[in-house]
DNA sequence: CGACTTTGACCAGCGC
DNA sequence: GCGCTGGTCAAAGTCG
């Protein structure tokens, strides 16, 4: 009992028999995915990947490079083989070239296309900000009601929310990613308020949704593992963060100025702006998370592990639709079926 | 006592 | 209209 909780949210709790079992487990699905040892850190790539994604799974650690193909992100566009979807829409000029794997609804139905979505973020923030405040005005009166004379504002606010709600809002920008691990909610930096969990249908496995805990920003997570292969997380981020990651108040202050900011040139927080898609703080929290102290020199190695060749960072990488298809196996409920369902 | 999780209820959207 | 599902809320409970 204790040792199933702190298996799930304490930060210390040792993952690391479990994940030697992990990795000896075969992968047979070619989905990229990272495989977590206490709370993130590092980001181990699978060595027993040798199918389609073998390309990238060079050497037990990730970089930059690893992220951005498996976000399909890049930092050359003239290098970047993955066309952006029909609908999407271009960066602003002055936008992070970088470009998150857009998982929104729309763009589903044939491949996980790259695209910076987004037609504008902060339209979607507009959105999100009046679903927001529509949704209290609805829910709070019910709750808080207990006069009767609240009830013809209820029906008023009501109406209004449903002329407000016909305008359809666009979601989100959102990216999703995989990861081996036994942790759902996996450290990345950020800190989360679970405000709901839901049971998925076709898979014994919770969801679960997050929420970051700062002030006025609105990005959101949900967590859900695999029902096929239940030591493979699926992490949707929706949203940008509006604010740096609060992880220097947790004692990282030391990691948050490591060296290896040259691998997100250009994207500092600042050059980006909050309405760029990918948050950058995020990408830098990936590979800087919170960490138990313990484990800190392991991370360290890991970190500099992270300085790999040009070359093979130039490598390209292609979600192909079969890929796509095996995602929608492992998680049927996070995207649409495909038509070839006989 | 604040931060956080749990959990049942509620709501909207969608397909039939 | 009805039922199903995903997403969210908020009261209650837990923890440090």
């Amino acid at each position: 009992m204790a040792n199933e909780k702190d298996r799930y949210y304490n930060p210390f709790y040792d993952h690391n028999h479990h994940d030697d079992e992990l990795n000896n487990n075969n992968h047979s699905n070619n989905i990229p995915f990272f495989t977590s040892q206490q709370n993130f850190e590092g980001l181990l790539m699978d060595p027993s990947h040798t199918t389609s994604f073998s390309d990238y799974l060079h050497g037990s650690s990730m970089d930059y490079n690893t992220l951005s193909r498996a976000f399909d992100l890049s930092c050359s566009s003239s290098s970047h083989e993955v066309k952006p979807s029909n609908n999407s829409t271009t960066a602003a000029a002055g936008d992070s070239p970088l470009v998150g794997r857009n998982i929104n609804s729309e763009n589903q139905s044939t491949t996980l296309n790259s695209s910076v979505s987004s037609s504008s973020n902060e339209e979607a923030e507009e959105e999100d900000s009046i679903t927001k405040s529509n949704k209290k005005d609805k829910q709070q009166p019910t709750k808080g009601c207990t006069e009767d004379g609240d009830h013809d504002d209820q029906k008023s606010k009501k109406e209004n929310n449903k002329a407000k709600n016909k305008e359809k809002k666009p979601r989100e920008p959102r990216f999703a990613f995989l990861t081996k691990s036994e942790i759902d909610n996996l450290e990345d930096g950020y800190r989360w308020r679970k405000y709901g969990q839901k049971a998925v249908k076709n898979s014994p496995y919770p969801r679960s949704y997050y929420r970051c805990t700062s002030q006025k920003c609105g990005v959101k997570k949900r967590v859900e593992r695999s029902y096929q292969d239940p030591s493979i997380v699926m992490t949707t981020y929706e949203g940008q963060h509006n604010h740096h990651c609060p992880a220097t108040l947790r004692g990282n202050a030391m990691l948050m100025s490591s060296p290896i900011p040259s691998l997100f040139a250009g994207s500092t927080s600042s050059s980006m702006g909050p309405t760029s898609l990918v948050p950058q703080d995020f990408l830098s929290q990936l590979l800087i998370p919170s960490y138990n102290s313990s484990t800190q020199n392991d991370h360290q190695i890991m970190l500099h592990q992270n300085l790999i060749p040009q070359q093979q960072q130039q490598q390209q990488f292609q979600l192909h639709h079969h890929d796509y298809g095996l995602l929608q196996d492992l998680l049927p409920s996070s995207f649409p079926a495909k038509n070839n369902d006989p």
